[in-house]
RNA sequence: GCCCAGAUAGCUCAGUUGGUAGAGCAGUGGACUGAAAAUCCACGUGUCGCUGGUUCGAUUCCGGCUCUGGGCA
């Protein structure tokens, strides 16, 4: 690709990328820098997406929203599809936008999976995911067993085959689904996905505290969103009788009130198991940002200082 | 005060007919290409309450002590 294709590699301004586990400090270190560099906001969250699901994503403030522009929050409905490949499009379109109005574009976020094919790159095709296939895949390996679906695989795919676990049927579905609705297998299509490289140059932040604060941030911060309404806003998305495979009922905190809501547990155990996914969820998302080898940590920081550390290393850079 | 039952991994417990022990949960590390807040993989040394005795050897048997339940006064 030529650089006339692509002229935001040859500007002085990175993309920065606030990424980090749940409650390190995200949303307003974010804001802060945006406000103080004349930026504009792009949310990375696989979540906050989904209109109606606030108080238990964690989005920033209606408030918050106003003072800064924000983009990719709200943007569909609950039960609606969404997929790495989209957003990928839409995080791109909305920092070139961002750019063509001369703002500086801020990736905030802790979905590792969008983050990295932002910053990996990742080019996605014009396949869009049948859900049809998938349906009868499914049927299949309930049928015939995990074993029978790896094996078609290993016969069309033995690279792929040969690095999932037999238990792993949701990737086996999706690498016999790329395939027969391709001809091509997932692992070629892999490498192909990387032949262009980034859109963007990239300047990654991550922010993290130590394990045990971490946990009692997350602890809190459970605490609070239950406070402010969460089983309100839990039962008003079931009310609206999503589909139950929708991805957005996977959020945590909204998954585990349901049983609390059907009168199945107290809101204490509710509440308890609430903070626990979430705690596992942070040491996930952890994995993945260690893997992002250009990135700067900023451990045990508040916002405040965040902004500072963000600041002076940019002036050092420029 | 007396009787009974416990005391083993962060928690709940199993077990060793005497050769220093293992499950579940919690936790930790990793993977991740169109569902990703999802999904999957791997990882188990701890004064076996304290202290004496018996024994080649005690977490295991015996005595005493401490603590925790329960019962009787």
């Amino acid at each position: 690709m030529s650089n006339d294709e692509k002229p935001f590699m040859n500007k002085q301004k990175p993309v920065l990328v606030i990424a980090g586990p749940t409650a390190s400090g995200k949303t307003r270190t974010a804001l802060l820098l945006a406000v103080r560099l004349d930026g504009e906001i792009v949310s990375a969250d696989s979540m906050q997406i989904y209109r109606g699901m606030d108080i238990g994503t964690a989005k920033a403030t209606a408030e918050e929203q106003n003072s800064v522009p924000h983009h990719l929050i709200d943007i569909i409905e609950p039960g609606q599809p969404y997929s790495v490949a989209d957003y990928k499009s839409d995080a791109t379109q909305a920092i070139q936008d961002i750019y063509s109005r001369g703002k500086w574009p801020i990736l905030c976020g802790g979905t590792g999976q969008y983050l990295s094919a932002m910053i990996e790159g990742l080019v996605f095709g014009q396949r869009r995911p049948d859900p049809a296939l998938r349906a009868r895949l499914n049927d299949q390996a309930e049928l015939e067993g995990n074993e029978a679906l790896l094996e078609a695989l290993r016969t069309v795919d033995p690279m792929t085959a040969q690095r999932l676990s037999v238990n792993d049927r949701k990737r086996i579905v999706r690498a016999l689904e790329v395939y027969y609705q391709t001809g091509k297998t997932l692992a070629q299509q892999n490498v192909d996905s990387r032949q262009k490289g980034p859109d963007f140059s990239f300047k990654t932040y991550i922010l993290s505290h130590d394990r045990q604060i971490l946990y009692q941030r997350i602890n809190q911060r459970v605490d609070d969103m239950i406070k402010q309404g969460l089983v309100e806003e839990v039962k008003t998305l079931m009310d609206r009788g999503l589909p139950t495979n929708s991805t957005c009922i996977q959020a945590i905190g909204y998954k585990e009130l349901i049983p609390y809501i059907d009168n199945e547990i107290d809101l204490d155990q509710a509440s308890c198991s609430i903070a626990q996914a979430t705690r596992r969820y942070a040491k996930r998302q952890l994995t993945w940002f260690r893997k992002m080898t250009d990135a700067t940590w900023l451990l045990n920081q508040t916002a405040e200082e965040n902004l500072d550390l963000i600041q002076n290393s940019l002036k050092f850079r420029m």
